[in-house]
DNA sequence: ACAAAAGTGTTTGTGATACACCCATGC
DNA sequence: GCATGGGTGTATCACAAACACTTTTGT
């Protein structure tokens, strides 16, 4: 194991999440001190990232920034664009922080994204750490304002044709919840009870028994997603229609 | 301009075409005599591509490769993918191979396809370069056998919600011609009037008053793709339905 | 006049859309 | 018993699928 860095080479990962039906990116501070403690030369935000090793590959680099956030090991991860213009690295911030950090200032950032679900409590998170929506980011350092919005188009264009909306939810959800879902994403209205027709159609998404507990109204029945029949009948059944 | 290449970062391409309605990609021999001139060490093909200069894009080295190859421009081209594991380069060969050449045996590869019109006549192609048909290739060096099965499932998705068709075909095409060149890439058979059907409801299909000529039958109706019109109303238009 | 491919219409079925009320539960 | 969100059915419309014959041209 070759625990050096490729100097010119790292991974951007997208963290995602859906909270109260607003989806979210996880970001890390950026803060350089050179002179004074309380006045930083660099105080924004960025996506959380690594330089990759020389014995990891490009995957394992996403996995390992995720776990190094969350201690927790993620599977589903999507790469989906890869950045390494000569130019990408230009505002004095950028250069000054990419050279503190002894890398090359032609950096080449393969991007994936990662999604987590939205009923997963993420413990240990330190204060460098913090999700913010997607329609209103901080200041972010580098391209990773394009990155984010890349991601998005990305994920917009594949849910509506791939499972990528389960990655989202908990294991056990309702159909209500799943609406919701798609409707935050995707940024559009559906009718209840279309949607409730759909999906019953679609026999991986296979009703549970349970229902919902202690919530103070009528108790919803829980669905869940099953891969292993979604394997079987993918060819021909897209989840919803644009 | 620098010209010094980084040498850990390439672009390969992966060019295609149809060509009696079947898909060809463009290769190139690859080729290291070391003894014998008549045993070559290494005589397989790869995909045309490029190390990255210090102050070419990515985009930009794409663009070079296949100017390099034709002696011309080509502006669409569409990045999906990147690959740069460890121990992508392992086989003797292609350590060799990189070796010889002064470069890292830890390359990172960004991906790109290009899609070259039927009708254009690539000039000038030494002998060096080889159109083979997408479902028998040679013997290729790298994972480059996984990278084009990697460009044609892209494409085969983007085909149907993209206008990615029309980079196949002249600029003036009849609709039997563009309903082959679907039939072809996506390995189905479609229904002649449905087909026809289904393009007259596209505003961007324009009807030209032109017809073929120097055929030895009813000469058919030409048309041709409108990308402003496209762009109108993409929203809401698919090109066909799987 | 014949060969070859171009072009055209109708029917049937499936799925999308639109829409309003009753149900089950916790408090 | 009431407030809250859960859950259900029907009618209409648009589009996908299936299918066979006539037309136009060059030779």
């Amino acid at each position: 194991m070759d625990f050096r860095k490729i100097d010119n080479l790292s991974v951007d990962c997208v963290v995602l999440r859906l909270e109260e039906n607003t989806l979210k990116v996880l970001l890390r501070k950026r803060a350089l001190n050179l002179y004074d403690e309380n006045s930083p030369v660099i105080d924004d935000w960025v996506l959380p990232g690594h330089y990759v090793l020389k014995s990891n590959n490009l995957g394992e680099t996403a996995n390992r920034v995720f776990k190094e956030l969350t201690g927790e090991d993620h599977l589903n991860k999507n790469q989906f664009r890869t950045y390494g213009n000569a130019a990408r690295i230009k505002s004095d911030k950028d250069l000054l922080w990419v050279r503190s950090r002894g890398a090359k200032v032609r950096t080449i950032t393969v991007a994936y994204y990662l999604i987590v679900a939205s009923n997963k409590d993420l413990l240990d998170m330190d204060d460098s750490l913090k999700w913010f929506k997607l329609k209103s980011l901080p200041q972010l350092g580098f391209d990773h304002h394009q990155i984010i919005n890349d991601a998005y188009e990305d994920i917009k264009g594949k849910i509506i044709t791939d499972p990528l909306i389960f990655d989202f939810m908990p294991i056990k959800f309702t159909l209500n919840e799943l609406q919701m879902a798609f409707e935050s994403i995707l940024d559009v209205e559906l009718d209840n009870r279309n949607f409730r027709k759909k999906v019953s159609s679609k026999s991986y998404i296979v009703p549970l028994e349970e229902k919902q507990k202690g919530v103070s109204k009528k108790p919803s029945r829980l669905y869940m997603f099953s891969k292993d029949v979604y394997n079987q009948v993918v060819e021909t059944d897209y989840i919803i229609n644009k």
